[in-house]
Formats: structure tokens, sequence, C-alpha cells
RNA sequence: GUGAUUGUAGCUCAGCUGGUUAGAGCACUGGAUUGUGGUUCCGGGGGUCGUGGGUUCGAGUCCCAUCAUUCACCCCA
């Protein structure tokens, strides 16, 4: 027997019924993107190691795909490297180029590149697949597509804005019900500040992301453990337990973060956001939720997350503010932000609850049956016909035996077919059979190009 | 990297405390019906039971190893 094929880990094949839900995903998110101005730009799968390493911190660092040098690359290696036992150290001697991890440091990457090119503020998006060596599970694969818009080169905080309406935009038009969280990683390094751990910022935070999985005591154990003095931990209770509305929590966070001039801003850069977004007319909940945190290293403002309201799913949709990203590659003072939409958990959400409309997944909209040579030169003028109109029309390719032909019909749930023999080209009309109620009546393409664009 | 879970037909799975020739549904295919599908009826092809070893008179079933899967943790879209 042949061996059995399969695919690597964490990948999938899509079959055509999936492709065209995926597709109705990626062209609403592509309209929205283009009604608020931005342009597309692709960027290659493979970037070298050195634009992305360092760039997602530690965990960013080992989930990265390596990709092998091309040829006898063991021979160049000095006697040293070779007794490497390392592995990510020797992985640094037989690999430069990784596949992408996200589409934001690619593109700070073209953009320090294209400099010259690029009028700002740019406004960009992006929709491509990247990859993650993590171990798949649900919502989570090794290859998933992104959809980034971004604003590089502006430091407003109206672009924050225009992000969360167009979150609001494409989750409107797919039909699911969010959250959005909003904070500030200048927040988070004001209360790192407060309570004496400056540099703690990402352990502090990422511990208390979790608070509402695990709880608080879970939390205050994790932070412990990862060293944060107890007298810290405790000025940190407060501000971890923060409840109420806005309205109270921003008086609250004022006095708390009052000697931190970082936190001070942050703290403005939030409510302005917010004081644009509270006279917007949004479909989507939005807070500010102090225990979000986000992993990824370069976020320097605010910070954004989605959640579907009514799915068990991680984050749907991220992203932040980052002001450093170009210039680490030799372009300084250029501030960026943007949001990553998960093409694929929003698949899986909008699958789970039902999401896609029939309309969106219309195929083949009439077949005509296949009766032998004649007939099919006289179809072929009529297929031809529809196809101008706008109708998605096909031409069964063989002759013969009238039970294919219908059962392929049936399964690819084309609607209409088309019946035309040799008395149908005498009279010049066709019958048209309705494959859901099985009625079957004669008609001249006139009226049926008619029928079908109303 | 850590902890579990499951591997039997193309797919979803059944197969009892080990016992003759390993089953079902779906899918595919042929016919009933050579100008009519989806429903119905009859027939057909398709399996090294993930792989390797062990226990046994005998292993799909028990043991060990290994590979793969799925789920959770870490982290994230």
């Amino acid at each position: 027997m042949a061996q059995k094929p399969s695919i690597p880990k964490g990948t999938r094949d899509f079959s055509p019924e999936v492709m065209i839900k995926r597709n109705y995903i990626f062209d609403t998110i592509r309209e929205v993107f283009k009604l608020y101005g931005y342009q597309p730009i692709e960027t290659p799968a493979m970037e070298n190691l050195s634009t992305l390493m360092g760039k997602y911190g530690e965990e960013g660092d080992r989930l990265l795909f390596k990709v092998l040098n091309s040829g006898e690359f063991l021979g160049k290696l000095n006697e040293d490297q070779k007794a490497t036992t390392d592995a990510n150290k020797f992985a640094t001697f037989i690999s430069e180029k990784g596949l992408k991890y996200d589409l934001t440091v690619p593109f700070a990457r073209y953009v320090v590149q294209h400099q010259n090119e690029i009028t700002f503020p740019f406004k960009r998006y992006q929709i491509q697949p990247v990859w993650r060596a993590d171990r798949p599970q649900k919502g989570r694969y090794r290859e998933f597509y992104q959809c980034d818009v971004d604003v590089i080169g502006s430091d407003a905080l109206l672009n924050e804005v225009e992000l969360v309406l167009i979150i609001d935009a494409i989750f409107r038009r797919l039909g699911i019900e969010t959250e959005v969280k909003i904070n500030n990683r200048k927040i988070l390094a004001g209360i790192a500040e407060i309570i004496g751990e400056p540099d703690r910022i990402i352990d502090i935070t990422i511990a208390i992301d979790k608070l509402d999985k695990i709880g608080l005591e879970a939390v205050n154990a994790e932070l412990a453990e990862k060293g944060i003095q107890k007298d810290a931990i405790d000025k940190l209770q407060p501000i971890i337990l923060l409840e109420g509305i806005l309205k109270e929590k921003f008086p609250k966070l004022m006095e708390i973060l009052q000697d931190s001039e970082i936190g001070m801003r942050g703290l403005e850069e939030t409510m302005t956001i917010m004081k644009y977004l509270k006279e917007l007319d949004l479909k989507t909940h939005w807070t500010l939720d102090l225990t979000l945190a986000r992993g990824l290293n370069y976020y320097t403002g605010a910070i954004f997350e989605v959640k579907a309201k009514d799915a068990q799913m991680g984050s749907i949709c991220g992203g932040g503010r980052y002001d450093d990203l170009t210039g680490i590659f030799g372009l300084p003072n250029v501030s960026g932000v943007g949001v990553s939409f998960g093409a694929d958990r929003i698949f899986d959400v909008m699958n789970e609850l039902d999401l896609f409309p029939e309309s969106a997944q219309i195929g083949t909209q009439i077949m005509f049956a296949n009766f032998g040579f004649k007939e099919a030169q006289y179809c072929l003028k009529a297929v031809t016909r529809l196809r101008q109109a706008g109708i998605n029309a096909e031409l069964f390719p063989d002759s013969g035996r009238m039970k294919k032909q219908m059962s392929y019909a049936d399964s690819k749930k084309i609607r209409f077919v088309a019946l035309v023999g040799e008395s149908e080209m005498n009279e010049n009309l066709i019958t048209l059979k309705n494959m859901e109620s099985g009625d079957q009546r004669k008609i001249s393409i006139e009226e049926l190009i008619k029928e079908f664009t109303y």
C-alpha cells in the first residue's frame, strides 16, 4: 500500500466549502480596511532571523520556525561550532532565515526599507499567513492567517480610536458580538514603578493577565514565584482589584499613579481615547481592563484585545501601539499602532455560532447538462451569455449518463439544471429544472437571464 | 517544554473478562431507471487493527517502547 499522506501538525487543508466561508471573512475584513483608507502590502513568508529574533519575547523566539540553510552548511562550520550542544545556539550556525511570526515586525522592517517611497502617516493592511511552532490545540494552529491594519508615522490617539471603529465595523458585519478590552502599557509601567518593581512589568502583567482565569490567590502565588517582593505584591492588590465604572476608576488610578510620570501619561492617553469612543455609536462593548497585558514585547502604549462574547475562544483580535519598532531597524521616532484580526479563530467562532449567511455561499447557479457534441455546442453559447450577465454557470464536460450529471449538480448544490436536447434546440428554449422542488419548465435564455438578475 | 487523551476501511465509530474468516453507517461504484439528482431496494471494491517488540496454544483486545492525534498548561490570533 502507498504511504498514507499527511500534513504537518497544526496545518490544515481547506475544502471548497470552507474556502467559500473563509473568503467571506477575508472579503469583509478587506472591504472595511479599504473603507477606512488603508492600502495593501505583502511581505515574504520568510524573513532573516535577525529581523525576527528578540522582538516577541523569550517565548516568541522559541516558537519561531527556522529555515535550514541551503547547501553543504555543515562543512562550513568550524570544530567549536560543530561541538555545540545547545540546540538554540547551534541553530544560529545552520539557519539564518525564519518563517514570519506576525505581520507587525515585517511591516516595521518594510517601512524602514521603503521609507523614502512612503508618505506618512502610512495606513496599510496586510492579510497573510504566519507560522508559530506552538503545540496546536483548540483555536490554535501552527499556520494561520492574520489580517493586520496599522497606521505608522502618527502619534495621534485618533488612530487608536479609528482602530476601535474598524473593529466595531468588521464584527458588526460578521455578526459577532464582541467585547473590546483596552489598556495601556504606560499604565502598567506606572504600576510597576509605584510598587517598586519597575523592571518587572512583563512578569507582573503576565501574572495579573490571568486574574479572571486562575483567581487572585494564584496570581499572587505566581508573582511571588517570579521573585516579586512581598510588599510590592501587597501594594498591587488594590490596583488589581480596582473595579467599578470608568468614572470611578480613573480618579482612583490618578491618585494611585500620581507619582509616576509614565503612569500618568498612560492614563491621559487612555482617557482621551475613551472620550472619543464615548461619543461614537459603537455596537461592541469596550472597557478599560487593567489586567490586559499582551505578551508581545514591542507594545509601548495603548493595547487592545477583542473577545467573542458567545464563544469559548481566545482573543480573536489584538494589537496596540509600538513606538520603537522601526527604531530597531534604524528609523527612530516613528510610532505605529495597529491591530490584527485572527481569521482562523473568527472562522471557528462563526462556524460554532452558525453565523455564515446563505447568500455568501453561492457557487454555481446553473449547470447545463451535456447531451452530446451538437447540444454542447449550443449550450456553450448559452452559458457564455449567462456568464456575461454575471451568472455563475457551467456546462458538464462529459456527455452521457444523465444520472451522473444530475448527481454532480446535486452534490455541488447547484440549484438549477438546464436540459437542452434536440427538441429544445428546435424550439430555441431550454428546459429548466429546479433541483430543490423538482419542477421543470421550458423558458427562453432571455427570460432565464432576467430571472437570475431580477 | 509539562500533564492527560485517543490511534480499527477514504470519513465517523462498534468490536464484552484474550477465542475461528474484524463489523456498521457515511462516502465511492454498478444495477433496478441508457432525457432526470436528492428518497427506496439489490450488488461490489476497499483493512499489514499506527509502528516495533513482548506475554500466550491463541492478541484488534494484555504489557513495554515508539510515532502520531486531540485537549489542557505555558504562551498566543
